[in-house]
DNA sequence: TATGAATGAGCATTCATTCAT
DNA sequence: AATGAATGAATGCTCATTCAT
């Protein structure tokens, strides 16, 4: 089973279809969820026969879990990346650039984030349980954030870190059910709103 | 079709067997999605035969479509009917009688209406569309709310009603994916802990 | 799943259907092996649909499964009844009649037996294993019978009786490769001719 | 196609690939007989890559007929061998040696003889026929040997030839089925209670 | 001399649905 | 009012086979 491009340059043939068929699983996954997708919709939609998955994959399961945590991953390393940029930023700026990346990465970084968001909840455990970890260690990262905050007198101290967190990641990833993708700006746009209801409420 | 009750004291088999059905697709529809559920789970659940479910029910998508439907009207109904005892009580108060109306319907009036809030999304637009119109009066509903909320200035006026009302559904709507039901007066402290988020927030 | 007859008059359609599904495979097994047999087949010929096999049973393996056990129980059966028969004939005669019954049931029982004989050790494990249990049962059945015909000074002493036991069964079950079943009497002929081998061997 | 060896010293490396897949073939058809049997499993017991076996072979058809003339030929020359060597034995001498070298070409030499035994019987018509001329000569041959032994009177002039000749191939060919072939000697001795229980029965 | 990539027909199995009773 | 029996289209998956390199 090919998992290393050949080459820095050149993207192998091998290395397309594989990446071919992993966009148009996260498409579908998103779009009509796990079990209503087909591996004939999903080989459809990358130009190849239904047989040929299996030169890649083991199974439609190996590709929902490369799906699910290809789509974490690019809305964690999107936040830290940009945090390591943020310098020395107020606590709420920083808040603030974490929102809009993980909004950025939800909207803009393909299918994989949003399809993640979306169907995860409805998996049965067997598919679930390999990404516990990841999903746990994204939200510490978001209460070390929040945390820092309270503690910088910057988030009021009667406020609970833990519902907050889910409050806000909640608000956040609820957006790509209905958020148009299309506008410029947009994005950008709306995290600035977010950060506004959320922040001035949270105030002491 | 037998659809409606034989007697307003007795409760006929019938109807017993037809509403088994019904909640045992919801319970069945929430955790794991419409197309993961077979119609054999739902007949085992309500512990009838797979068969008899086509007496009462045309066809699977007949059954999601009732489930979708009393999904969303007891959300509205106990929206409403909370609202209606509310008298003359301020705008934020309203609005905190509907969150917590909102977040009680989705949490203790059984699987209806979080199954309705869960699966909509990935549904095809063919089970989709019959529920469009009572969507958007629900969030006509909550627009008249938050408008009548902002015109008397207890909302900033520079805030867009709209992505408000996006804003705070979906942040209630997404509890379900999170919130453990099992404790007493939970939904409560979560809807006077919500309104504060959002209220302190909105606030001039 | 139906497993017993609704009357000991009528066959019920659905005991049909399963015992033809029963004999439609246990010939296929026989004449092609069993991966080499699709459901298709066992369908086709036993004139029903394919699904339709899995509402009588839960895979290809399962039925494998009864085929198998069928044949060995009407082989054991048929023996233990005939020698039930014998009363209180010598040594060699009960032995005679062993060989006659197993070769019968082996080619006028129907293809169960000699689907069993003629699959089994090229099965893997985990289709063999439920089965030790029986084939060693019937195993030692016969080394009672040589045995005591041993005590009784009717077969040599120097003679080992598990690997004579071996061989018999071995020479009997071989016939079903190539023994035409169709004339009359041939059967009991095969019997006495082998008998006649075992006992008195070839030489003048 | 590469079909004649390069050199009679060396072995060329093509040459010991062929091997090695008709090897690998002949031990996995006996072991789960031909169609349970894949193209990718010899491959990978061969060391090769699966599509390079049609370097070598047409179809997985190819191979079989190949193993299966293999086996027969390690049979028949053995035995043809042994016969040459003996000289002026008996007639029962000679059968003894035929049987001994019949269960040493089937113990022995490899999985191509024991495969063929074993999976021949449930083989289609399509890949059985390029073999019964072979396997009638191989059956003449040996009623050869059985009528010289009666026309000289070391067989019982009742004995009619044809079913005795199935009988004695039947009993040396189960063995296969069962024969531990670990033990040193172990054929040896097999081959003479074979022969000692055909020969001279088994009655005191 | 050999292989990596891909194919497509076919497989066991599932499932919504039907219908005589 | 309900079911046992059956269907057939579709699903995830396997596998012999192909072919450019």
């Amino acid at each position: 089973m090919p998992r290393e491009a050949a080459d820095v340059s050149t993207v192998s043939k091998s290395q397309k279809s594989r990446e071919a068929i992993l966009e148009s699983a996260a498409k579908l996954f998103r779009r009509q969820g796990y079990s209503a997708t087909t591996l004939r919709q999903i080989a459809d939609l990358a130009e190849i026969q239904a047989g040929s998955i299996y030169y890649y994959f083991d199974s439609k399961d190996a590709i929902l879990d490369e799906v699910l945590d290809e789509g974490l991953r690019r809305v964690f390393n999107g936040v830290k990346l940009r945090l390591k940029q943020a310098g020395d930023a107020s606590h709420r700026q920083k808040i603030a650039l974490a929102i809009e990346a993980h909004l950025v990465a939800l909207h803009d970084a393909s299918d994989f984030t949003s399809a993640n968001i979306r169907i995860y909840g409805q998996l049965p455990e067997r598919l679930k349980s390999p990404h516990r970890a990841i999903r746990r260690a994204y939200a510490r990262y978001w209460d070390r954030l929040l945390s820092d905050a309270q503690k910088a007198g910057e988030i009021r101290s009667d406020i609970e870190l833990i519902p907050l967190r889910i409050f806000v990641l909640g608000a956040l990833n609820w957006t790509v059910e209905w958020f148009d993708l299309s506008k410029k700006d947009a994005v950008q746009k709306l995290a600035r709103r977010t950060e506004s209801i959320i922040f001035d409420g949270v105030k002491r």
